[in-house]
DNA sequence: ATAAAATTTGATTAATCGATCAGAAAACTG
DNA sequence: CAGTTTTCTGATCGATTAATCAAATTTTAT
C-alpha cells in the first residue's frame, strides 16, 4: 500500500515543506482551471518549480491527488469534529455539526473547490471514481459522527422516530448542495441559510 | 451562438441518427471511464466509427459535451415534469416530484453518471465549471418547478411557513446525495429511502 | 573542509490528445 | 444512368501529457 515515495522513516524538513508547497499549488490549480486542465506543468508553474520536482516528491499524479484528497478531508474533519465535541446535548451537537460544516467551506472556498474537483474527477487505478466509492472501507469519520449524533439523540429521547441513515443523507445533501451553489447565484445569504436549515432539520428530528 | 455545425436548416435523417449514436457512445464512455479519460478516440471506439466522424458531426469536444448535457437535462426534466403535472394538490405534486426524481435516476444510472461527469468536469470556454454556473440565465426548469410547488402550497394554505429557496435546496440536495451513493454502499433500499424522504419532507413543509 | 546524500533542474522520452485534410465511399438528384 | 452532394475514413499535424534520466546544485554529516 505504498503511496508515498518514502513509506519508511519520517520525511525530512525540506521534503515536508516542499510537499506542503506543492499541495497549496495543486489546490490553487484545481480551483482555477479544474482537474481536467490541472497538468503537472500547471501545478509546477504555480509553485514556481520544475515538473520533475513534483515527480521527485510524489510517485505519480494519482499519488499526488490521493495525498491531497486525504489531506483536505482530514483538515475539514478535524475542524468539524472539534466544534461538535464542545457541545453536550445531541441537539447542540447536531447544530454544531451543521453550522461548522457550512462555516468551514465558506472560510475555505478554494480548498472546497479542489476537494470537489478531485472527488468528481479522479479515479482509483481500477477506474472506480471516488464519488462512487463506498465509505464502507475507511468509513468517512464525519459522516459516521453525524449518524452517531442522531442515534444518540434518539436513545436519549431528545429526538423522535426516524431512519437515521435517511436523515443523515438528507442533512449531508443539504449541506453539500449549498456548498456547490456559486456565490453569484445564491439567493440566500449564508447566515439565513444556516439558521433556516437548522430550524428545518429540527422539525425533522424533533416530533 | 452557433454550437452546431449546421445551425441553419434541419439536420438530415442520417446525420440525426449518427448524432444519436454518438450521444449513446459518449454516455457509455463517460459512465465507464469518466470525463478525464473520455477522449474522442474512446468514444469513437465504442460507437464503432472513426474519430474524424465525430469531428464531422460536432464542432469540437466542447460542442459535443454541451450538446449531450442539454439532451440529458431535457429528457430528465420532461420525465419529472410530466409526472408532476398529473397531480393536483401541492402535496401530491411535491411527492410526485421527489419520487419521479429518484425513479428516473434509478432507471437510467448510466445517463445519470454521464450527467454528473459532464457537470463536474466540463467548463465553458471561459473556464467556468458548469456546476458553478448559476441557473439564473437559462434557469433550470426542474428547480424552478420545485420552487413553484412550494410557493403555491404555501399560498393555498397546504404548507406552513418556511423559506422556499432554502427548503428547495434541501430537497434537491437530499435527492442528489442519494443518487451519488453507489449501489454497493447503500444502507437503505430505494423504496425505503423514497418513502422516508417523503415523510421527512412533509414534516418540514407541513406545520 | 570534504565527502556523501538529498534535492532540483533541463532535456528528452514515448504516448496520446483534439483537430484537419485529401480523398474514398455512399447517398441523393435529375 | 451520370453527376453532385453528403457522409466517412485513414493518415497526419502540432501540442501537450506524465514520466525518466543524467547532471548540477544544495544540504547534511563527518
Amino acid at each position: 500500500m505504498k503511496e508515498d515515495k518514502r513509506p519508511e522513516g519520517k520525511a525530512s524538513f525540506i521534503t515536508e515543506a516542499r510537499r506542503e508547497q506543492i499541495r497549496e499549488a495543486a489546490i490553487r490549480t484545481l480551483d482555477e482551471i479544474g482537474y481536467v486542465n490541472a497538468s503537472l506543468a500547471q501545478i509546477a508553474k504555480r509553485a514556481g518549480i520544475s515538473t520533475a520536482l513534483i515527480s521527485y516528491h510524489f510517485a505519480d499524479k494519482y499519488d499526488l491527488m490521493n495525498h491531497l484528497l486525504t489531506h483536505l478531508v482530514e483538515r475539514s474533519a478535524a475542524y468539524i469534529l472539534e466544534r461538535v465535541e464542545r457541545e453536550k446535548s445531541s441537539t447542540d451537537q447536531l447544530n454544531a455539526y451543521i453550522v461548522a460544516s457550512l462555516d468551514y467551506q465558506a472560510a475555505h472556498p478554494a480548498r472546497n473547490a479542489a476537494l470537489v474537483e478531485i472527488v468528481f474527477n479522479a479515479r482509483t487505478p481500477d477506474g472506480v471514481p471516488y464519488y462512487k466509492l463506498g465509505d464502507d472501507e475507511d468509513e468517512d469519520p464525519v459522516q459516521r459522527e453525524l449518524r452517531r449524533i442522531l442515534t444518540e439523540g434518539q436513545r436519549a429521547g431528545e429526538f423522535g422516530a426516524f431512519r437515521v441513515d435517511v436523515v443523515a443523507t438528507m442533512i449531508q445533501g443539504a449541506i453539500g448542495e449549498y456548498m456547490l451553489i456559486p456565490e453569484a447565484g445564491k439567493k440566500t445569504d449564508p447566515q439565513t441559510y444556516r439558521d433556516e436549515l437548522v430550524r428545518m432539520i429540527h422539525r425533522i428530528v424533533k416530533g
